[in-house]
DNA sequence: TTGTTATTTAGCAAATAACCGAAATACGTG
DNA sequence: CACGTATTTCGGTTATTTGCTAAATAACAA
């Protein structure tokens, strides 16, 4: 979890989660998106594969990265596990709607 | 936010906020839960601070350090709106439970 | 004031992170 | 095969992080 946490802990990396909410983008047209030199994105790229929230399709030349949810799901599941104690009554309720 | 992540990073971190998940702690307690040296965690416990993670306050000799809730809700409200892109249906329903 | 306990600050070494330009690799096309 | 496009890897610089020991500060008690 803390490969997770660490790559949340650069806006670059979140923005670029960001755009990755509505379907899958290219390394290049992420890359786009900043003000920064490709292998800098590359790098911000391995950081998210690493902690397992992007996950990478070969599509012809370009590269298509994609949100990994469940691992989304895990970092809030793990942020909720540090304010509830297990014991008594949870505080909080965190679910997935079934549709 | 990237302060907040940041100090979500390292597992000795998340640790201390779980000893505070049942009340404040003073720093010399934490710091007993821990083989490492006392000053070692006082720098834990700045990023902590910094982070808005945890508040302090001092009674007597000792400091006690405290959860700052808050600010771990707007943690899983951050974390959430990676995922979500306004339009259209929720995937997601987190509430806080009423009792 | 002197001493004791609790905690932080200062200073340092080693490791890691963030950025860049240049070079390398992978793929598809002619 | 040779070329163009897309992306990553390499090598380097600078800044930050993590850990330590030693010294400084804060509060209290005698």
């Amino acid at each position: 979890m803390s490969d997770v946490f660490n790559a949340l802990a650069h806006p670059v990396r979140r923005e670029i989660l960001k755009l990755l909410r509505d379907g899958a983008v290219n390394a290049g047209d992420i890359a786009a998106h900043f003000d920064l030199a490709k292998p800098t994105l590359s790098g911000h790229f391995t950081v998210l594969k690493t902690a397992g929230l992007v996950t990478t399709e070969r599509r012809g030349t370009t590269i298509l990265y994609r949100l990994n949810m469940s691992v989304m799901e895990e970092a809030v599941a793990a942020l909720l596990s540090l304010t509830e104690n297990g014991e008594g009554e949870k505080k909080w309720k965190f679910v997935r709607r079934s549709s």
